[in-house]
DNA sequence: TCGTGACGCACC
DNA sequence: AAACGGTGCGTCACGA
């Protein structure tokens, strides 16, 4: 056994290396006398845990006090002992559990399952605390932001600075030390033997910071964050055939068009700079300016001059690059051995709770327009992709929140609520409609003016017409600002906490709706895995979920799961669409008349 | 060389 | 009176 002493503020912190198989007893007596409650932790190769060869290098258990460190990649019987270890405390407090738990269960087969139970994740309890990131003015919750925070700066650099400063040794670079790193590094050894002590400390520290209205949400975040893991450790198939002959198209698309520039005196059309400087040169002149003042080049520009060679070429260019690469390249390069791509789910994303989706499946992104992206992700053999969204999500959940009396009739009886405000406004409809999901945002006249391209004297009527046809939402965000200003915080319908800034309490509004829109799917999620949908989930994607069922069921398994799925939120029905699409995700995203040559059909209807 | 801020753009 | 909310990611440009 290898001891490290380490003081944390006051406090010793002894971490115990194991070394050979002799300090396993040590190691069981220490889980034995802990075995209610202890800090875990896993150092892995890298983050594509779904990689064949993947390893887990080391795992760590502790208390507030002492850590043992176990090197796992050894196999045999500290691989052993710490999966018999996990499986057998009674609670595993964890910083970012989902993340460690996808790791065993992938590379031991330690079913996920049977370790969430039992999770108390110290982020999601940080989130409950204060759900800002650092950016935001809030803590942040990674663990090193917590730390630095609540347990000790000095701690929080040099466990930090640690590893950096280890990669410099090696010289490698910071991402790619982790594969690389001695086993019996003592920094290493540090490092990870300190993190189950953090996890530990803060999660018993904050947890009685939680704000009372909002600790009934602690069990239910847990369980979202379970269901969300066992999507993605299933995964979606990716169409490999399909996702390499876009790559190689958007390439040659990208060749081209870089071609085009650099004849007509452009070197780099990424360049904001080159751009701008480009443009100007060929007598356009670029009026709009960035926050820092620049000239702003943006599609709205390149798109008013498309008939220009230079702008086409750029737009064009930047396009096919940005796709390729975010969405082609990323899906080809973070398969697994089975062609499948795991999504990482943050299921407490932003600060409104709000999930966000990224990494290999960043479908947060995906166009919504056409199937080119969502065309490359396919059913299993005998499946079909299907999926139930929200009807107006938010403009819903706005109407039940506010209880304003014309929104909750225009849902009850299904008229065209913008229609409404247009006729209120006397606008056209598409105006009407940008003013309401603008209010939703915040907004004013000058934002709606200048994103539907009204006048400011249009804009402002559509505005007012929104709040005279529905005066509770004025009202409403009036209080909430209200609160907003006397707290520092609103209390959201499902009792979250949600600080808003002292400078922009008008974000108040979007914050309640948008939160409790997630609550809305989040709720929803967690009763379809309860009524043993778990296995035909594929990812939530805020205000819908993307199931696949057996073909031969799948209009009635998604017309099931669209009635699990809806719920009344104060006499307001939050009604959910069904759709079921085919053998691709991008089945539901055809253009009429599109011929599909996986369900070798031609789509009749448009999206 | 690496990390970070600015910017732009894909979404809800 | 007016106030554009929330993400992730790729690239460039800059500074430690």
């Amino acid at each position: 056994m290898k001891v490290i002493d380490y003081k944390l503020n006051a406090d010793l912190v002894r971490i115990n290396v194991v070394e050979d198989e002799s300090d396993l007893p040590e190691f069981h007596r220490f889980v034995e006398a802990n075995h209610n409650a202890l800090g875990f932790d896993t150092e892995t190769d890298g983050l594509s845990w779904w990689e064949d060869g993947f390893r887990i290098r080391l795992a760590q258990f502790g208390n507030a006090y002492e850590s043992y460190v176990l090197p796992t990649e050894r196999g045999g019987q500290f691989q052993e002992d710490v999966i018999k270890a996990v499986g057998w405390v009674k609670k595993l407090v964890m910083q970012n559990g989902t993340y460690d738990i996808l790791c065993m269960d992938r590379v031991w087969g330690v079913k996920a399952e049977t370790v969430f139970p039992r999770l108390l994740d110290s982020r999601i309890i940080a989130h409950l605390v204060d759900s800002r990131g650092r950016k935001d003015g809030g803590i942040g919750h990674s663990l090193e932001e917590l730390t630095r925070h609540y347990l000790s700066a000095a701690v929080a650099d040099e466990v930090k600075g640690s590893m950096t400063a280890i990669a410099k040794e090696l010289r490698v670079k910071k991402a790619e030390v982790w594969p690389l790193i001695p086993l019996e590094h003592e920094g290493f050894n540090l490092y990870a033997g300190m993190d189950p002590v953090l996890a530990y400390r803060l999660a018993k520290l904050l947890k009685p910071k939680i704000p009372a209205t909002a600790r009934k949400l602690l069990a239910y975040e847990h369980e979202l964050a379970a269901v969300c893991a066992y999507m993605v450790r299933k995964g979606i198939k990716a169409d490999v055939p399909y996702v390499r002959d876009r790559a190689n198209e958007l390439a040659r698309t990208e060749v081209h068009f870089k071609e085009v520039a650099a004849r007509l005196g452009l070197e780099n059309i990424n360049s904001p700079k080159q751009v701008g400087e480009a443009i100007v040169a060929r007598g356009i002149t670029i009026t709009g300016r960035t926050p820092t003042g620049q000239p702003k080049v943006d599609d709205h520009l390149l798109k008013a001059h498309i008939d220009d060679p230079l702008c086409e070429a750029i737009y064009q260019g930047k396009k096919a690059a940005k796709a390729k690469s975010t969405w082609f390249d990323n899906a080809l390069n973070n398969r697994d051995s089975d062609d499948r791509l795991h999504a990482a789910i943050n299921s407490m994303g932003a600060r409104t709770a709000r999930m966000s989706i990224s990494g290999a499946i960043p479908a947060q992104t995906f166009p919504s327009g056409d199937s080119l992206v969502r065309r490359g992700f396919i059913a299993d053999e005998g499946m079909s992709i299907c999926a139930v969204d929200y009807k107006a999500q938010e403009l819903r959940v706005l109407a039940a929140l506010s209880g304003d009396k014309a929104m909750k009739k225009a849902f009850r009886e299904g008229t065209d609520l913008h229609q409404i405000t247009a006729d209120s406004a006397g606008v056209d409809r598409s105006t009407g409609k940008m003013a309401g999901f603008l209010t939703v945002y915040g907004g004013g006249w000058a934002a709606l003016a200048s994103q539907a391209g009204v006048s400011e004297e249009t804009a402002r009527r559509a505005i007012d017409g929104f709040f005279a046809a529905f005066p509770r939402v004025k009202e409403y965000s009036e209080e909430l600002q209200k609160e907003a200003r006397r707290n520092g915080y609103i209390t959201t319908i499902t009792g979250r906490r949600l600080l808003v800034d002292r400078q922009r309490p008008y974000a108040a509004l979007n914050y309640a709706v948008q939160s409790a829109s997630r609550d809305v799917t989040g709720r929803a999620i967690i009763r379809l895995f309860e009524a043993g949908y778990g296995p035909f989930m594929l990812l939530p994607v805020h205000d819908e979920v993307i199931f696949q069922f057996p073909s031969e069921h799948a209009l009635a398994a998604t017309t099931k799961a669209a009635q699990i799925m809806k719920e009344t939120m104060s006499g307001v029905l939050i009604d959910t669409d069904v759709s079921v699409y085919g053998k691709s995700w991008g089945c539901g995203y055809m253009a009429k008349g599109q011929y599909c040559d996986l369900c070798d059909i031609i789509h009749q209807e448009e999206k």
